[in-house]
DNA sequence: CGGCCTGTCAGCACTTTGTCCGACTATCGC
DNA sequence: GCGATAGTCGGACAAAGTGCTGACAGGCCG
């Protein structure tokens, strides 16, 4: 058996093997586990171990462990469940990138819901799997996170792309703006009051009020707000 | 040699065997590419026809001849290059997506520039792969767009998922609002004026007020825009 | 050449917002 | 019960934005 459990009454998590000192692990990605089915732990930490290139560093039953234990031992990559009991792993991406920004989190999970999933993202996971993939496509997407990619199931990755997609909609209206009214927009869009904008551009007041007038007429709106959210549809696409 | 240019005077684009009936192609995945790049559009012709399970149906050199060619020979898969003579290859997937919704387009090209991705994916393309991908790569990236996935290359699909990650600073703010002040937010956000937002809650003008200015404070801003902006990113997530 | 579009500027009347006061009620936790 | 929080309302004044109308120069196209 190439694990034990930690006697430590504190961190519950299982420590595979005690550490043996950093020899050869520089060509090693070290993976750490966050998963509260007994089971399906045992089964990835054993699986790790069988496979040449990748070492189980901690497996963690629950995200409070995780979340104590994984700044003080970060991995190069985590294996993250969605849900745990008590603290979710969402919300436990949500910290551990906030404390952790380069660490590279792949969520773990049996669902596909398109709410979890822009969630995890947008927490900082950087790649989502569904438990369906075959082990050795979970070993391929951790080389691929670790490589700079963000793998992520079929039905996720184009589940995302799509929503780009409705982008797209808005442009008929907005692209019937000149260049200069585009500007004008921008600066409201960016909450400047009709003075910054003119003088921001080099115009006069007037000139402002003019182009504002004539995108109310263009967007069919009647007010910043509305003409402002029609605009944040469209530069979205470069963020 | 499996392909022969077709004597067109119009149509300018490559029949790859001169249409033989439909017989075995139920099994095989159709792929049409539009490259103006001679030498790479004969190679993955003479690649794919090498293949089994993959049928090369047209190959265009430019935009115009696949616009006007592809909604009568519709492919399974369709390879788009970016930079073609003429209008663009984004210019195209948005004119083929708004023809056929569902045909799944690949963009296949030399730069990552995260503009040309974003608008690539906003204008309906299923995926992205960067040219200097092993064929092996594409082949299986056009199965895979072919299964309902996404393909993309390594760190394509890194800055589609980083391009998420942004929305999750203003979580701590908008999240500090009570359930009233969001109702008003939302309000706003829909470009309603105070008065029109007071009389569907059930509330005076005053008291709308009150809440808006409770709002700004929350969120550090000061005005109706800005305050919508940073609510925007949050209202996106689940679209 | 004569429209049409774009970019520029200005004034007036009116509405909407933003900011600063203060106040009352209800609920919840310590 | 006291304090904090959420929800409710009102007044007053200043600042900003909106609607409408008119004007002039330069460029492009039929």
């Amino acid at each position: 058996m190439p694990h034990s459990l930690a006697g430590n009454s504190s961190v519950i998590s299982t420590r595979i093997k005690p550490d043996s000192n950093l020899s050869p692990q520089s060509t090693m990605i070290q993976v750490s586990i966050v998963e509260d089915d007994t089971m399906l732990r045992e089964t990835l930490i054993r699986y790790f171990a069988g496979q040449a290139g990748f070492r189980c560093l901690m497996a963690y039953p629950n995200a409070e462990v995780a979340l104590d234990d994984i700044p003080k031992n970060p991995p190069d990559v985590v294996l993250m469940d969605i849900n745990l009991p008590g603290m979710s792993g969402i919300d436990c991406v949500s910290r551990l990138h906030a404390a952790l920004p380069s660490l590279k989190i792949v969520m773990l999970t049996v669902f596909e819901d398109s709410e979890q999933v822009f969630k995890s993202l947008s927490a900082g996971a950087f790649g989502y799997l569904v438990k369906s993939n075959r082990p050795t496509k979970i070993l391929q997407a951790i080389r691929e996170v670790y490589e700079g990619g963000s793998p992520m199931s079929g039905h996720i990755a184009r589940m995302v792309v799509k929503s780009f997609e409705r982008r797209a909609a808005s442009h008929s209206e907005t692209d019937s703006l000149t260049p200069r009214e585009l500007e004008v927009l921008h600066g409201l869009s960016c909450g400047q009051p009709y003075k910054q904008i003119a003088s921001e551009l080099g115009i006069s007041l007037s000139t402002v009020r003019t182009y504002i007038q004539r995108i109310y007429e263009k967007l069919h709106v009647h007010s910043q707000t509305e003409a402002v959210m029609k605009y944040a549809r469209r530069i979205d696409d470069r963020l």
